[in-house]
DNA sequence: GGCGTCCTGGAATGAGCGGTCCAGGTTGGA
DNA sequence: TCCAACCTGGACCGCTCATTCCAGGACGCC
């Protein structure tokens, strides 16, 4: 191995995280991406091919740094709908408050427009859609376990709204909304599952 | 006047709102303007101005067009959650069925990334954004004078409640969620408003 | 210490972008 | 019928983009 690399690639995949996810795709130049993690074209293009491989890779990184551990959470707090509350206000803070406050959700800015057409990018954000249903659907059994929740309500279709609520709060937290508002918009909703009489304590968080 | 125009601005915006809907901003270029209208760039600049300008002169068409109407019902129908699920029965419809299914909200599509950051496009979509609450606000306000809403409901907030779900919808419908996933959740959402006891038909449309 | 291999900086490439320009054609009015 | 005003087609400009290439430097191995 007569050279070695002068750099970290993994320090690069988590600054290109960085910049895709604050300005996007179309906004996101290989420029960019030189200037900000210092290392040239060549090494870039010879660590990683092209500039859809290394979003790709940075898209996992979110993934797995952002959004995994807030559904492990999810899945694993057994609590119902407290620990619903929980994953949705964090959500919410880390939306709209910090370093990375009106930034969005990278996997659902990448969802709209100014997004590679490929496919391996639609399979992830796929999946991934996949995933936020299938936590919020566990911790709604659970819910459903602890007697939290109205007796009527379907949970499959029960996630599958709280998904659409979670999409909104990406979307209007990008926009500006501030986190008060997403936060009782968020407890109506949670409210709106509970079983009448109910008085586990969802939020504050 | 010594010559005229050889050509109806109207339509070449017309045409714009469908390019601009369906490919977003970063995917529409002036070249795709040029062959998709037949009239040449000299016409378009001499009559536009630039990209931007023709594309919020699009935007406002789309919303005239498209989100005016459903709002006017909204506000009108006076019928309260009746009124209110036929909106979002015509969203959804409008959303994943016809020649623009898939193609989601222009409005919510230009809100995300590879959009120009110039304040006119924020400003339109941030009053877009209150007129969509304000009309479903209107509407729930009526429910609430028919005695269909759960008492201890603040109005407010169940507004921005289903904003959200509406922004939900125009996400997961461009990203492919099919009709039937997201009728049963905004059934979900609706039905979590309603006064225990109350028989009002809200679905289907 | 020399060699061969790999990496790196920076220039170059070619395509595509929004926007401009002008020569030539078309029109309404005198 | 002529003119002046305006419109139109299409070439053109400058810029930015992702990607490639190459000369030269840096390293591990013998």
């Amino acid at each position: 191995m007569p050279d070695v690399k002068h750099f970290d690639p993994s320090a690069v995949i988590g600054a290109v995280t960085q910049l895709l996810w604050q300005r996007g795709w179309a906004d996101t130049g290989i420029a960019d991406i030189v200037d900000t993690t210092g290392i040239s074209r060549s090494s870039l293009y010879a660590t990683f091919g092209s500039k859809q491989d290394l979003c790709l890779a940075a898209l996992h990184r979110y993934l797995a740094e952002h959004a995994a551990p807030a559904f492990a959470a999810l899945e694993n707090g057994g609590r119902g709908l407290p620990t619903i509350a929980e994953f949705f206000g964090g959500l919410i803070t880390a939306r709209c408050t910090g370093p990375r406050a009106r930034w969005g959700c990278l996997a659902t800015n990448l969802q709209t427009n100014g997004t590679p057409r490929d496919e391996a990018f639609r399979d992830v954000l796929t999946e991934h859609h996949r995933r936020v249903r299938d936590a919020l659907r566990t911790a709604l059994g659970s819910a459903n376990g602890l007697g939290q929740l109205r007796p009527d309500l379907d949970l499959d279709t029960a996630a599958e709204h709280l998904v659409l609520v979670a999409q909104g709060v990406n979307l209007r937290s990008r926009a500006g909304a501030d986190a008060s508002t997403l936060r009782s918009a968020v407890a109506a909703a949670l409210n709106a599952l509970r079983r009448p009489g109910d008085t586990t304590d969802t939020w504050p968080r």
